[in-house]
DNA sequence: GTCTATATGTTGATAGAC
DNA sequence: GTCTATCAACATATAGAC
């Protein structure tokens, strides 16, 4: 990711901006959000945030890469402890319960979805390389599983993997549009289904953080 | 629907109009299209055109609209049939199949799911009363099928169809960022994990026709 | 009903001063 | 590095002729 001028003020300059603008989004939500926008509120004029983008197509990528980064740190396990089909369930949930308080990262990330479906938008790489590295570290956990025969083997692993995403970012539609939606519940389900022995009891329903 | 000036000529121009740009859409995609691209392409100049439609948004809103009412025609049992969950597999894997040949219809509505996510948006009535009738329709199916022990009552109906939706809806999303993947491939994996004994052997792969 | 022409607005991006 | 000022490129929507 070396860019012009990225000298370590830059790339740090950068960062700041990154993480003032996830608080932004996350906070005031995304409607087709302008750079402009996004400049007022990070102290900036549209002229100087751009600076440090190239368009604001790759301003916005960044801010999801930012948000990655940000939740990674937050919801997955350390490196260091040997992954478990228990340790998945319970990372995916809290994901899932912790985006519905984030509805414009939500927004950003589903409007994104969908303009990065074109080879040619910066968001492209972005998503295709989330889902790989998504669906691989997950599709080794649940292998295990299946051979352990937590989770059902009437599907191929990678088959799962690709409905643990789709599900989770269907039920990001329905809950934007209809926000009283309880989008763990739904995502819990189809764990329940898949491994129903693997799903902790006490997840049910908005459990207290 | 009733609208101004919909005398008897009106309203069919403006059908005629929509199933001109179903197929315009559906043939050549759905790139943040311009009422301009669709009125070269039904061959009105673009006042003309919305000359038929309150605005862009609400064009668009009506092409889904008029796609609904095309598919549903071709791809659901006519009603005097009973239902049962075989027919609604077979419908929504059908379905599911259809799309994978109509990009600009999957971008299109894709697209329009997020941005109805806005209750101001014209779109966001059509998805909310699509939904609504799409579960409470499927429901009914569901629900039963669990009454008679072909669908896993682990989880409730309405949860059940609330699944469905989102896997359909997010395998969309990983369609259009990777078009040869299996969008029907999946949606069938969840159906062979909820209802292992009704799902048609014969449906797997990409079935001939 | 349909056209041409245009009003009006917004956007992302750039040039150049400081 | 950051600003002000400005640009060109679109878009949708409307007014008015025919």
């Amino acid at each position: 990711m070396v860019r012009r001028g990225s000298y370590a003020k830059g790339v740090a300059k950068r960062q700041e901006i990154l993480r003032a603008a996830l608080d932004v989004v996350a906070r005031e939500g995304y409607r087709g959000a302008s750079v402009r926008q996004i400049a007022d509120a990070v102290g900036l004029s549209q002229a100087g945030l751009l600076h440090y983008f190239d368009s604001k197509e790759e301003l916005f990528t960044e801010i999801l890469r930012t948000r990655d980064q940000v939740d990674q740190a937050a919801f997955e396990p350390p490196p260091s402890t040997s992954p478990s089909i228990a340790r998945l369930i319970d990372g995916y949930l809290r994901t899932v319960r912790h985006n519905a308080e984030v509805p414009g990262l939500v927004q950003l990330f589903s409007r994104l979805a969908v303009d990065g479906a074109d080879p040619q938008h910066p968001a492209h790489r972005y998503f295709v390389e989330r889902g790989t590295a998504l669906r691989s570290a997950s599709g080794e956990v649940v292998a295990q599983a299946q051979r352990e025969g937590i989770v059902t083997d009437a599907v191929p692993a990678e088959t799962i993997c690709r409905m643990l995403q789709a599900i989770s970012d269907g039920m990001q539609l329905q809950w934007m549009l209809e926000p009283e939606t309880d989008m763990a519940e739904v995502v819990r389900a189809l764990f329940l289904v898949l491994a129903p022995g693997a799903v902790d009891a006490g997840e049910a329903g908005d459990a207290a953080s």
